[in-house]
RNA sequence: GGGCAGAUACCCAAGUGGCCAAAGGGGGCUGACUGUAAAUCAGCUGGCAGCGCCUUCGGAGGUUCGAAUCCUUCUCUGCCCA
């Protein structure tokens, strides 16, 4: 049987690792890794899916996933990769934070009998002594070293404060507890993480003399260079109140042509052979394999049955026919109609703009339709002649779409 | 603790008494072209009861007919010295 490590390399999910040769032979068995999220919103966003890809392979192949939600160190923020210090949250917030995650995760890795753990390192950090610490992992840690790393240096000359400047040791001391409470022997994370892995690698070392792992995946852009998993409407979140399933899967299927091979590899688990068959095509009929990537994505993310929709919807109204069930909708009380409604409070109710100025705006543009007529007007009045089969069709430009469902 | 320099709209960044809702760039939005793609080109990009009004230039006061711009003070940040 292939070794998971060749699968994930095969795949792209791997940027670095720390010690390839002793590391594949360390997967030859069942271990347990860890990785941790960041507990700063109540959803995981698309940032994260591509190491919840990892984890879920890792798993497949019998290894143990410890989800570490950072209760304790997103009290302080990890300065990687950032310009500016990070805002510090409120303790409840993070404990509902941690919940709702983990939910989340529990759609891509299996929780039962013990086969994935969640862990707060609130637990160990919060009651951690300051003397004592020191003492025992600070005397471990070279300031010159950390000084030198690209991470610390662009804060240096921004400004970094204390408290920041710690975090590296609070994540090496996690690797350790959690080497020792579950023999944890591989940490996985994002490139910007693989300072701060390394640290807990080494401190494992030279403290315990064990030996562990750091794993890092790429840092994510798309072919055009901008930053995975940002849209109009902000954040892409995994939670389907926060981001409809259909434009979850909407962002999928305008993914850009380069980029699809690449999504199909890391965001699903298709075969590569599948994969490249796919992707053979140029031009046009490339959008067979976006639309594919997208409803894969999408029923992994929120099943098949919201996949299912949210391809209805989108073949509804980019193809023809199709259900148009899953299309984000609005209620709307009839009286309201009675008396005109005018379009600009509607676009700004259902979200298609963010202000009344906006709505105008894009109605003088053009960009603006009902039931697919352009709208000529900004003072046009929404009534009842619009109600077609109970609903009015709104639409902001080429493609942002919602309904008014009267009632 | 002392000295110096800063804090401008989503981000970067100009502006240093009226011509400033505030240059320029990025990002975003809309349109054209397309394949629900990219690239390119054009327009828009504080809010509202629109041809006018309101709120914005770190916070609070003040000077002035008038302040993002001057003064006082507070908060925060960076640099240098201790």
């Amino acid at each position: 049987m292939a070794n998971v490590l060749d699968l994930l390399q095969e795949r792209g999910y791997i940027e670095q690792v720390s010690d390839q040769e002793a590391l594949h032979a360390a997967l030859d068995q069942p271990l347990s890794f860890y990785i941790g999220y960041d507990p700063s919103a109540v959803s995981l966003h698309v940032g994260h899916l591509l190491t919840i890809m990892v984890v879920a392979n890792l798993q497949r192949a019998g290894h143990r996933p410890l989800i570490l939600v950072g209760g304790g160190t997103g009290m302080i923020g990890d300065p990687s990769g950032r310009t500016e210090m990070r805002k510090l949250l409120a303790v409840e917030a993070i404990q509902t934070n941690v919940r709702a995650i983990q939910q989340q995760l529990s759609r891509f890795i299996s929780f039962d009998e013990g086969k994935a753990i969640v862990v707060n390192n609130a637990d160990w950090l919060l009651k951690l002594g300051y003397i004592d610490f020191l003492r025992e992992i600070g005397q471990h840690f070279s300031v010159n070293r950390m000084i030198a790393m690209e991470a610390y240096r662009q804060r240096l000359e921004r400004g970094l404060s204390f408290i920041e400047f710690n975090y590296q040791l609070l994540q090496a001391y996690d690797f350790l507890h959690l080497y020792r409470t579950y023999d944890c022997r591989l940490q996985l994370g994002g490139n910007d993480q693989w300072g701060n892995i390394l640290a807990g690698v080494d401190l494992i070392r030279r403290v315990d003399g064990g030996e562990a792992f750091a794993m890092t995946t790429p840092l994510l852009t798309t072919s055009s260079g901008a930053k995975m998993g940002k849209s109009a409407e902000g954040a892409l979140w995994l939670n389907g109140d926060m981001l409809s399933p259909y434009d979850f899967y909407q962002y999928w299927v305008n993914v850009e042509d380069d980029d699809v091979e690449r999504f199909l590899r890391l965001y699903t688990f298709k075969p590569l052979e599948e994969v490249a068959e796919l992707t053979s095509v140029r031009g046009s009929a490339l959008n067979h394999a976006k639309q594919v990537l997208a409803y894969t994505v999408t029923s992994l993310v929120h099943g098949a049955e919201a996949a299912e929709q949210a391809q209805g919807a989108a073949r509804a109204l980019f193809g023809g026919s199709g259900e148009r069930a899953a299309i984000p909708s609005t209620p709307l009380a009839l009286d309201r109609l009675t008396d005109g409604l005018p379009l600009v409070d509607a676009l700004v109710e259902v979200g298609l703009s963010r202000s009344k100025s906006e709505a105008r705006r894009l109605v003088e543009q053009g960009g603006a339709y009902v039931n697919d007529q352009a709208v000529p007007s900004t003072d046009r009045l929404l009534g009842t002649d619009d109600i077609q089969e109970g609903e009015i069709l709104l639409r902001a430009g080429k493609k942002r779409f919602h309904r008014l469902t009267v009632a």
